[in-house]
DNA sequence: CTAATAGTGTCTATTAGACAGTATTTA
DNA sequence: TAAATACTGTCTAATAGACACTATTAG
């Protein structure tokens, strides 16, 4: 590196794109912004990151997250960098971005919390125009999540615990677009060997009662804060 | 975000990894710092954004290589950044860092261009400790390539055009560590169908001479440049 | 009993590893 | 011819998809 013989201004923000499940489709959580750039407008939690009061990037998604939507999601990686001098109309700027997992019932819990209606959800699939770069921040969002979703557990984030096999396999299904074959499906799931079974069976209908399970502890949501490329 | 009633003071800076092969090992190049901090050591390629000249850390990584090591590399993808209070003395910082593949050929003829031994090779596996969080950098770096050699053709932009299939064989094996069976290797890497024969044979000993070949265009070289995910 | 959902067993097509065999060159 | 390396064929074990089957509950 040189000496900085000139100087650098460039702004350093994180912004989050954060996936629950709704009406059995992907949402991603947005915001209404209070300030300029944008005022007004639907997008992504984010914010500056604070010198004093964050020790890392992770830290200051994890207060954006916190802050902005009350939500301590059980699942939170690093996405991307997006590091530009258009994508902010303030100037040269540096996003980097984070993706994460919540179940709707945290997510619920958490607008109650927060008072009412301060995020929206948007369905994926039919993503309106973002300010800044973010949609296609949530289209790189979107493929990590489908591709890791194929070998790891990621989705049972989407997942209130305690849920039945046939919920896993319902969000499997949503999350990667597809239909999956119930029996390959059970045999890759449980040889995963991250699933313990719960006490009390899920009641319901007129019908047979499925097992519980939930993800197991070593395995288990806010240990997923720490590495930042582990395998699940 | 907020609106900036503090103050940012972050330093933005990009970082390579840039791999080569060189006797049958993974190396990493490697140069030594002309200014403090760690003035006289041995650390990654890097250097601060200029936002005048680079419209995005892609660009501010081309520009530090070229200007570094006189190397274009065929391959450069975006690491992983690494944000925090403590990796530079001089604060707050964001290392954009990025991961390269560059033949031995190309590599020696940018080191008689920029004038001799501006850089220094270390075996992957034999690394000393560097400056910063730089080894933690290498290890992501080298964990991203094995992961991606299972199943892309990275490891041939560790060769120089043409070459042959039990060159591309052995790099294979020399990159993810392990002995690779060379029918099954022959199946997977022609059915992948990135390759294309080249007229002329490796003249050699006294032995039957191989056929050459070299990447197709439509997934060589620059191109790679471009897009920040693709598959291979 | 039936209806409904939970969960298992089994056949088959595809794949990857192991390894033996054939082909083509120089000396 | 022999020696050396390039390349191919085939057996087999493991895997994933398809789908039929059994199990357990409420009514």
């Amino acid at each position: 590196m040189d000496s900085p013989d000139w100087v650098q201004n460039i702004i350093v923000t994180v912004d989050v794109v954060l996936f629950t499940l709704h009406a059995q489709c992907l949402h991603v959580v947005l915001m209404r912004r209070p300030n300029d750039p944008f005022a007004g407008q639907l997008a992504l939690p984010g914010g500056y990151v604070h010198q004093a009061d964050d020790v890392d990037s992770l830290a200051a998604a994890v207060r954006v997250l916190r802050t902005k939507t009350g939500i301590t999601p059980p699942y939170l990686e690093q996405l991307y960098s997006f590091a530009d001098a258009a994508r902010d109309p303030r100037g040269w700027s540096v996003s980097v971005s984070y993706f994460a997992l919540v179940d709707e019932v945290v997510l619920r819990q958490a607008q109650v919390d927060v008072g009412g209606a301060a995020f929206d959800l948007l369905n994926v699939n039919a993503l309106a125009p973002l300010p800044f770069d973010h949609n296609r921040i949530v289209d790189v969002a979107l493929k990590r999540l489908r591709d890791k979703s194929a070998y790891s557990l990621l989705p049972c984030y989407l997942l209130a615990e305690p849920f039945t096999f046939a919920q896993v396999h319902q969000t499997y299904e949503h999350v990667m677009g597809v239909a999956l074959d119930k029996s390959a499906f059970r045999r890759k799931l449980f040889d995963m060997n991250v699933l313990q079974e719960c006490q009390g069976q899920r009641i319901g209908g007129a019908h047979r009662p499925a097992q519980l399970y939930r993800v197991k502890p070593e395995f288990s949501r806010r240990l997923q804060l720490l590495g930042h490329t582990s395998g699940f």
